[in-house]
DNA sequence: ATCACTATGCTTAGGTC
DNA sequence: AGACCTAAGCATAGTGA
C-alpha cells in the first residue's frame, strides 16, 4: 500500500516522526533557498529540534541574521509608536534609551568592543557561531552527488 | 503548453516575478505551518519583499519572536566560547556585561521599565508590533474558503 | 536507524478570463 | 492586476533492503 493523505496531526510514532522531520526539514530547506532565487527577496527559515544539535537556520547563520536584525530594526520604530499612552513614560525613556545606543555606536564606529557589544545588545551578536547549517548543506550536496551517481550508473546500466 | 522545468534564476519579468512570489510565499507558509504541527517543533521563516508593506513572518509574529530570541539566547554562550583569544579582553566584559544585564533582570523582575527596557535591548522586543501576518491568515482563510466553497457548489452542481 | 525507490498527492507554471 | 484551471513536475509516505 501506498501513501494516503497526511493527517496533519502529531505524529506520536517517535522514529516516524524523526523521519519525516528530516525529509520535510530539506524540503522546507529547498523551498526557502528558490523563492530566495527566483524572486531576490531576503527570506530566512529557523527550525529548533529535539533532532537537530543546534537550530537549523536557512539561508545561512550570516543572511539569517541580517534577515532578522532587519526584521528587528524595522520593527522597533513602528513599536514604539504604537505603545499605549499608558506606557507613554516607559516609551520616552526607550527611545532615549535607544537614541543613545545609537548614537553611541556612531560615535564609537571604530572602537571594536563597543560595536561587538553593541551588537549583541541590540543588531544580532551571533557572528561567532558554530555554523550549524554547514551540516545541512554537506546533507544538501551529498544527496545531490548520490542523485548524480545513480543517473551516471543508469546511462553506464 | 504547460509548464517546463523551472530556470532556478531570477525572474526578470516583473509580473510574472510578482506573481511567483504570491504562490510560493503562500506555499513556504502552509509547509512551514505543516513541519511544525507534525513534529511539534519550532519553526519560523520570515520574508522580506518589496511586494509586502511588511515582512512576512510565520508562524505568528509572537512565536517568530520566541523562536528567534531562543536562537539569540542559545547561542550567546556558544559565540563566548568560540571568540579568539586574541578578543580575550573584549570576551571577559561581554561577559560581565552579560552578567548584569541577567542580574538585572533578576534583581527587577517586577520592575516593568527594566523588562521592557530588557527585553528591547536584548531578548526580543517586538511584542506590540503591528501584526503583519493577520494578513496572510486572512489570506489563507478565504482561500481555503473559496475552496469549500467550490467543492460545495459542485455538489450541488 | 538510514538509504533508495516509487506511487501518490501536492505545488505551481502557464494559460484564460 | 488577481481569481481560477489544469497538467507537469515535485515532494514525500510508505516500503523493502
Amino acid at each position: 500500500m501506498t501513501r494516503g493523505k497526511v493527517n496533519l496531526a502529531y505524529i506520536s510514532n517517535d522514529s516516524a516522526r524523526r523521519t519525516t522531520f528530516r525529509k520535510r526539514k530539506s524540503g522546507l530547506i529547498k523551498k526557502t533557498t528558490e523563492i530566495t532565487k527566483l524572486c531576490e527577496i531576503e527570506a530566512c527559515a529557523i527550525m529548533f529540534s529535539p533532532y537537530d544539535p543546534e537550530p537549523v537556520v536557512w539561508p545561512s547563520q550570516l543572511r539569517a541574521q541580517h534577515t532578522i536584525s532587519r526584521y528587528r530594526r524595522m520593527s522597533l520604530p513602528e513599536q514604539t509608536k504604537k505603545m499605549v499612552d499608558q506606557e507613554g513614560f516607559t516609551r520616552q525613556m526607550l527611545e532615549k534609551t535607544m537614541e543613545k545606543v545609537t548614537q553611541k555606536r556612531k560615535e564609537n564606529q571604530h572602537n571594536q568592543m563597543t560595536q561587538v557589544m553593541y551588537q549583541c545588545l541590540y543588531g544580532g551578536g551571533f557572528e561567532n557561531l558554530t555554523i550549524g547549517d554547514l551540516n545541512n548543506t554537506s546533507g544538501l550536496i551529498s544527496q545531490k552527488l548520490r542523485e548524480i551517481e545513480r543517473f551516471l550508473q543508469r546511462r553506464h546500466h
